[in-house]
DNA sequence: AATTAGCGTTTCAATAAGTGAAACGCATCA
DNA sequence: TGATGCGTTTCACTTATTGAAACGCTAATT
């Protein structure tokens, strides 16, 4: 398994995902990002202007063009996973209260200490975890940061109180199933599931039920993955 | 404005189009679609593979991958035009019951004579229309088709009955503000919102009541658009 | 069985195409 | 009034893309 790719597409992708990484940049800070040349940089992104996939706007920074947000939409509702998972996270809210979570890491390169939250179930008690599709959240110090890293243990989930967020407390489980999809055969999960919620409600009990139902949440959809 | 686009770009974007429009496409039916020579569309097709912008699965099709799907969802949570239109969506769920939606239209090339829709309010009725955010319409016969091509009347709004679906009345209008982002300088319109509902539902008088109201509100949304 | 057709894939020589340093004009800041 | 940083254009160098052709394969077709 060669390197037998395309450098200036790969170029072109890498700044298209510093551009949507930013929200929002100038042609210098991305070219300094993806360690481009300002002309180079200027050329591709014109390129992915001209097809949409970014846009410049009024300020003359670059952000996420509408083809993009276009074909995101198309795959999210073709994509299987997150069909997939839609019942399982609403069972886990009807379960459990709290908001639970379909999140994947983000990919080799760009922001992948980061985590991304493709779909969501809010929790039905009034105060609850909120967040939003779309969503980047830092790894480190988080229970998905544990469970990307592949080190969830043998009860299947991984607890972190207080890690991201103070006053929070999340439990996350990786989904497996589509390991050979994408990257090469390491061990890391692609996907996770996790419930969010505010610490003061949880104690060890409560935990270790939610925790139990994520795990096997996790686990059901690794066995459905194969209809793909 | 010439054409400063790199070639090799403009292909793989282009690809990556077509593979997102048909779900799952072979190389041999991606290659005709998009008039590549097979070897150049499998040499692109890999390298968006190895950025996770594609993957091929078990049965040797391409389908959209999880980095398209993840910064389709980042972007669509940066991207102000959903955001913005949420409430107006609301707003005319609240005071019809039906069902509204928020759609732009393929982009160039690829799936231009379609629509897809971006964000949905579910109408109150329990016989209502439902879609989903992602599915591609066809603009033939569409209100909405009406909308893009530029041609909405004097009132602001456009109807179809029985256009697209048979039972279904549409009533749609035009989002100009962001024409100058993306496309040339024509007056087609890059958005639309739009009320959809049963047929039987529907009376002269409803028709009008409610497309005063879709076009009241995008009218709205043009103004609000300018913070961006 | 032999034949055809279509697919995914690899190879390779021709050359078309991408590259980045340098220079420019224009802001803003010291 | 220099100095700094930005977006932009130009251009010679040559690297990297290209597509026809050939290969092995499977699945219809004869």
């Amino acid at each position: 398994m060669a390197e037998p790719a395309t450098r200036t597409v790969e170029r072109a992708l890498q700044l298209l995902g510093a551009v949507c990484d930013a929200g929002a940049v100038s042609l210098a800070e991305v070219s300094r990002e993806t360690e481009l040349s300002a002309s180079t940089a200027l050329r591709l992104l014109r390129t992915l202007e001209n097809s949409g996939f970014v846009r410049k706007d009024t300020d003359g920074e670059y952000r996420p063009g509408l083809r993009l947000v276009q074909l995101g939409a198309q795959a999210l509702s073709h994509e299987s996973l997150i069909h997939l998972a839609a019942p399982a996270l609403q069972r886990l809210v009807e379960a459990t209260g709290e908001s639970a979570y379909l999140s994947v890491r983000g990919h080799q390169g760009t922001g992948s200490d980061h985590a991304v939250y493709l779909a969501i179930a809010e929790g039905t008690h009034s105060v609850r975890h909120a967040s939003w599709v779309g969503r980047s959240v830092p790894l480190k110090g988080s229970s998905l940061g544990i469970v990307f890293a592949g080190k969830t243990p043998e009860t299947g989930y991984v607890v972190s109180d207080k890690g991201v967020e103070v006053d929070v407390t999340a439990i996350a489980a990786p989904l497996r199933q589509l390991g050979a999809a994408v990257t090469a055969g390491d061990s890391a999960p692609l996907a996770a599931i996790s419930v969010v919620a505010p610490s003061y409600r949880m104690n060890p009990a409560e935990i270790e039920r939610i925790g139990q139902l994520v795990a096997t949440e996790a686990r059901a959809l690794l066995g459905a993955g194969l209809q793909n």
